[in-house]
DNA sequence: CAGAGCCATAGATAGGATCTATGAGATGAC
DNA sequence: GTCATCTCATAGATCCTATCTATGGCTCTG
């Protein structure tokens, strides 16, 4: 009984942890089903069931509790010598980090992202480049962009990438113009901002399309930005993300947020990197601390 | 910097006990080029050089002797923790095992595996299958067959091979008829016994017909078995591997070596066994045992 | 009961570990 | 100085396993 691969140890200390192949997945920045099939081959190796379900619970075996101890130590010792050969020390960081997001990116993600930097104590100098879907990509593989969060999914083996949220859609208005409670007539007789879908939000659009809203559309802006405050100063409405609006509510406290009365369609917003091997500790440092700003809770309504 | 293989942390550290590439494929069971491959991609991996030729010794670099301790402590933790959840106990072990020899392999190498055995106090009835070299994969993937040692090569993906050491030739006669000093004309006038090649030695027969010695053979036997009890009571002489001249000289003192004139040839001496994943602890252990046993220096002369 | 959350499995794929083959450099004996 | 042997490095081919997407079954909650 010989192990080879490091990240199944790293599983397996992650699961005892978190009682959760989901969570582990979560944390570990890998699949489910990943997760699960590192699961059957440590089970197929020590001969033990080691988690048992009971119910959303995964209880570890008296195994997996005999286990844990020594290999979660050993791990701490090998991550700790080889990370220790190399550790970066973000405290004082004061080079230059560049982050792609769309423009409503900026507004909702880089609030909480300059908190986290300013929370430990980091100085970098963040350059944000306004994304446009297309661009992703080659920036990130020619390492003029650092990082990118957006909702184009970009499906290339060149990146590395991970799931940091989905996206919801909700109808937002003026309260001096309130929308009716949510139902198939509710927008009967109401005018519409249309924003462009550029920024990789699709479903507004192919909603009025679909809907037959278009023809009800008295305004089309390329971005979010300055919807808010045409929205308080008007009867129009807009169909946006469920986070962008809590945004804008916070911002306009007279602005009220609508369910929408199609079952809901979500989109997930990624985060990008160049692959492990080329990214440099600051980097790596980087889209950890992005990871962890961009995914609390806070952002979940 | 993230370590994913568990075996290249085991390369480095067995690297810098051994001092040697070579010496840490053979402890490691596997090519020297994958040794040699493991220490480019630690170096990338660490930013080191962590090894420096100089000469044929590979010295450690600081930076590796700074990360030796605690990798080869962390090790030894995991392999601990996870061979103690299923360690295999040899002492009483009574199961039966096949080990798959050539004649002339029972009787070189059957004695130290027995003392081996001996030595740990395991107990299993040992079956001994004498090996034509055409039916080595076939036992040995169904099963009949648990190990094999045979100089004859089997190339297949199927079976796992490591090296067990290199055979040199040798002549041999009896001291009231020796042959006189090594040259070219040391076999004027003297008779050969000829011992069939289908034990894998094709090397003495190639010999004597590339020498013209073929019209000098008077005997032709089909084992090497009986071999020494002729030669003391004739003059013939008979080519042979260095370590079988070695134990019939041990039984026959009045038998003597010869170096032969020409360059010499080595055939090499394999070990097969199925390949890792199809193996029982028993097995394993097996395995172990038997290579350490013939591959001691106690057969080099 | 329906929807959401959770885990398991099938099939495809890519990358890295490992091998064989080869060559360059170092060492030691003659 | 030459040659044989030993040692390490690299190229190219291959295979195996970790990882992904897709799918489905089970559990929990409102």
């Amino acid at each position: 009984m010989t192990f080879t691969d490091l990240n199944q140890l790293r599983t397996f200390v992650t699961l005892y942890e978190l009682r959760s192949v989901t969570g582990a997945a979560r944390r570990l920045h890998v699949t489910q089903p990943t997760v699960s099939y590192s699961l059957k081959r440590l089970r197929e190796r020590f001969g033990d069931e080691l988690f048992r379900r009971e119910g959303n619970d995964m209880v570890p075996t008296a195994k997996a509790t005999q286990l844990f101890g020594p290999l979660h130590n050993a791990l701490a010792q090998i991550d700790a010598t080889v990370m220790g050969s190399d550790v970066f020390e973000p405290t004082g960081f004061s080079g230059e980090l560049v982050l792609g997001l769309t423009s409503i990116g900026e507004q909702t993600f880089l609030p909480p992202i300059m908190t986290a930097l300013g929370r430990v104590g980091a100085d970098p100098r963040i350059q944000v480049e306004r994304l446009d879907s297309d661009e992703v990509e080659g920036g990130l593989i020619r390492g003029t962009i650092d990082l990118a969060l957006t909702v184009s999914r970009i499906s290339t083996p060149r990146l590395w990438r991970t799931h940091v949220r989905s996206v919801e859609y909700v109808a937002l208005s003026s309260g001096s113009h309130p929308l009716p409670a949510t139902g198939p007539d509710m927008f009967e007789g109401r005018r519409f901002v249309r924003v462009s879908a550029r920024g990789g939000h699709v479903y507004p659009v192919q909603a009025l399309t679909e809907h037959d809203l278009m023809s009800q559309v008295v305004l089309t802006m390329e971005e979010y930005g300055t919807v808010p405050a045409v929205l308080e100063a008007t009867d129009l409405v807009v169909l946006l993300p469920r986070h962008v609006a809590g945004v804008f509510c916070g911002w306009f406290p007279g602005l009220r947020i609508a369910e929408l009365p199609w079952s809901g369609q979500s989109t997930p917003v990624e985060l990008y990197t160049r692959r492990e091997a080329s990214l440099s500790q600051a980097q790596r440092w980087f889209r950890s601390l992005v990871l962890d700003a961009v995914a609390a809770d806070e952002y979940r309504s």
